[in-house]
DNA sequence: GCCGTTGCGTGATAACCTCTCACTGAACCT
DNA sequence: AGGTTCAGTGAGAGGTTATCACGCAACGGC
């Protein structure tokens, strides 16, 4: 029960698949919507019902848990935020080559080896990026980057899609000019245990950046997303700017 | 109801008060254990009650409402932090005068005033015993840092104690030589609104250099708490005091 | 020592929730 | 046209929070 039918994409699918995809698809919003005003603890099938003029069980139809409900949205969540790191650094590079003049018929491709010195980085578009994505929807940043339920296991597909974020920002972070620092302890221990980047051809001074980048830019935006600094009247936008900018620098 | 009988401390109190508290004790701890094994959103009254073979309704004799029992909790949970930061600088300073047969019999007061260069700086000391905290009670710290309700507001009480660890972290940073580095628009920005730091007397760069503490171990605790690491074969403990050294550096 | 007050614990109850089951009815395909 | 498939319903089990009225034991003043 409750598996998507075999039909690729969005192809020609018959009426009853396209109804399934719709209300599969008008539950996953109005789940949004409870998720983004009461919190994925407080999300509640009956309730999404009501909303939809069903009955409770009726949803049953369409996943098989609660629990199967949330994790889809995750997927969700982790997919969106990997294809806006995907448009973000596609766009940077379209508008350089457009503000250039440097037109380039290939849209795939190697965006990051250029060595134009003058252009923003693409680590610094992908921060700006993920602090817009998570600012557009704060619960939906916090349901992958927030508190986990203690047994939870993350199914291979979301693993992938996390996997496949990592190796955007490993990418930018490798067409970062290199600015070498003194080999830490962990750098040495980076050294040995580099086989989670994806067989990614990075030298450890670039994982750590990695690292560094999404550490420091989770430190400062999950504390702001869950009210921290209410209370403290500074910009968390400057803030943010300011982690960008020592990241670039240091 | 629920309302604790205004015995001060722990003095002579009557039976009935001194059952009172240790059964408010006992549901706290089971409380802690479902906690740490299920999350907070797992968290059933109902559940304690069974263990302690007590009916359900009789814990709303000691409780309020399952969100009171989890507010006072969160309360727990800050006064022990704030305890365990303020003891780690009291035995900081109390280790380096044993140390150096440096005795000093007033145990309050301006511990981070000295400018002994060699020491390890309190800043230090309080980031490893912050991790070591973490580390005990991985959801005690989610459940200060981690996925709020979204209409969530912390009470006054709570909010003193986090401004007291605050103000902990801003007299260790205070301590620090200070490495002058550019003013960016956030050091603007901070200058601007400084109120939140209790009149403490600390200038822009001590203030952005203890939020920059409080992120980026946030960020590295908060990523390996919740797992995001697992799979990356690398130790956190050495990524973390990678980043405690290059704040104290930087 | 007795008695009134206070407070703890219980069972019943209401209103939610997730989730299963048997069943109806309509749409679809052959 | 007829059989199959699937959406949706109502009933129901078992869980939760929370309120209520009630019994009972302990405590304190007289």
């Amino acid at each position: 029960m409750a598996a998507m039918p075999e039909t690729g994409a969005a192809g020609a699918a018959s009426p009853r698949e396209r109804y399934r995809t719709q209300v599969c698809a008008e539950i996953k919003e109005r789940a949004w919507g409870q998720l983004g005003t009461a919190g994925a603890s407080a999300l509640s099938l009956n309730a999404i019902a009501k909303q939809m003029g069903m009955s409770g069980p009726a949803l049953y139809r369409y996943f098989d848990s609660r629990d199967a409900l949330i994790t889809e949205l995750i997927r969700d969540a982790y997919r969106s935020l990997a294809d806006t790191f995907h448009a973000a650094v596609a766009d940077d590079a379209h508008a350089s080559a457009d503000g250039e003049a440097e037109a380039e018929a290939g849209a795939g491709g190697e965006a990051g080896a250029d060595a134009d010195a003058g252009r923003r980085p693409d680590v610094a578009v992908l921060a700006y990026a993920l602090r817009r994505w998570a600012l557009a929807d704060p619960q939906r940043y916090l349901l992958i980057y927030g508190t986990p339920v203690p047994g939870y296991h993350a199914p291979d597909e979301v693993t992938a899609i996390a996997a496949e974020i990592m190796t955007v920002l490993l990418d930018a972070c490798a067409a970062l000019p290199l600015a070498d620092r003194p080999a830490t302890p962990f750098d040495a221990d980076l050294a040995e245990h580099h086989d989670w980047a994806g067989g990614h051809a990075a030298g450890t001074p670039v994982l750590r950046r990695a690292l560094a980048f999404w550490t420091r830019l989770h430190g400062v935006l999950s504390l702001e997303l869950s009210g921290h600094f209410t209370g403290m009247a500074f910009d968390p936008g400057l803030m943010f700017a300011a982690e960008v900018d020592d990241l670039l620098a240091g």
